[in-house]
DNA sequence: AAGTAATAACTGACTGGTCAGTCATTTCTA
DNA sequence: TAGAAATGACTGACCAGTCAGTTATTACTT
């Protein structure tokens, strides 16, 4: 009771809780990935992270917000990542674009991530405070980056001078779709991510250069 | 009264009976696309088509059927579209992919197929049928349409050689995210869909072309 | 044309099953 | 042993799907 909580929470009950609270998080993942926010049972949850039904009311006060609170949750790392390749400002706008890109695909469209992405297009609408959250966090970010890498191009000579309207969503849209084309359609054509990978950042690159070398 | 009315089969019942049909379909989309599939009630359909529950089930024999029907219904138009399109052999590639994606914009993106394309995103997994059927019917469609415009190009010296993997998938993915974020994202950031395309299409146009015009 | 029978289309109250959320009781931990 | 944490049977609301009864349309008869 009047023991201290630092940073790692001593006593056994905190760190119980807390493995709970992660148990939780991702049986709902895996959940409501699997059949979406409506469909999505929360006996199926308790069962899945191993406790009771009850014992999730402890912890998450209704199924919205057992949802809201997993998206958040399974974000956090994604805000963290992208905060953290921002940097690095002396490599040639080519090359930024490039890491960038392939940030993208390693650490954005990994398995839970891009489930969590499915999710947030399919429930969106139903949940405009999400939708909003990871605009403002996620999309928004992404943004201003693109933007950042896309004026020093531009300033050095690498990249010709575009308009620019729904620039960083049409660099990003051929990751998202191959994201999405994993779990929809890989049943029946499926995506070898790294070949694809390879073909989207060779259009992106050479649609945003201006003047190509010969090789 | 005993007017014969042609083309639609003759008599008042038939008339009665496929408009009410099409009235359910339009209810359906639109339910369905407000709420998802798991969350729509009958009764909501019912209701928006203007008929008692009861009616619905005389049209469809469930709730998966009546969605199912809805999506192909809707889809059919569409598989006309791109079938009508795939001709003019005669112009040059970059005039032929201009013309399929300005097609691809302004037929598929409209309100209606956005709204389908959204709910086989996020149903797909839940409706392996549909999932298939839009892949066999539409998208594998699209693939053989874009791979012989580009091949052309390549042969004509228009386009660059390129590997090619997932490059259907790259060439549409930024109007399907145009799509997608309409609905979406469209209330914190606005998307003007013809500044969207012209990026679109300028970037796309400028990554596969072999050399570059100054202008 | 008018009346009547036959039948097709429609209705909405009802049923059976499901599930989010609760809470009295039990189990664990300090 | 106190009190925090967990349990799971229970409740009330909800809804897909049914069906006995009603209404609209057509076909038949005179």
């Amino acid at each position: 009771m009047s023991q201290v909580i630092d940073a790692a929470p001593g006593n056994r009950r905190e760190q119980q809780k807390e493995a709970k609270r992660l148990a939780l998080i991702n049986a709902a993942l895996a959940v409501f990935s699997r059949v979406g926010f409506a469909a999505a049972k929360i006996g199926d949850v308790a069962e899945e992270a191993g406790v009771s039904k009850g014992t999730v009311y402890l912890y998450f006060e209704s199924k919205e917000k057992l949802f809201e609170g997993m998206v958040k949750a399974k974000m956090v790392p994604m805000l963290d990542n992208v905060a953290e390749i921002s940097g690095n400002e002396k490599a040639t706008a080519i090359e930024r674009l490039r890491t960038h890109l392939t940030f993208f695909y390693t650490k954005i469209l990994d398995d839970e991530r891009r489930q969590i992405m499915r999710l947030i297009m399919s429930e969106g609408p139903n949940f405009p405070h999400l939708a909003e959250f990871y605009h403002a966090n996620v999309l928004s970010r992404g943004q201003a980056m693109v933007n950042s890498i896309i004026q020093q191009g531009v300033e050095s000579g690498e990249f010709r001078k575009m308009e620019g309207h729904g620039l960083m969503q049409n660099i990003a849209a051929g990751a998202l779709i191959a994201g999405i084309w994993k779990q929809v359609f890989d049943p029946f054509q499926p995506i070898d991510l790294d070949a694809y990978f390879e073909t989207h950042i060779d259009l992106i690159l050479n649609g945003l250069r201006a003047q190509p070398e010969h090789d």
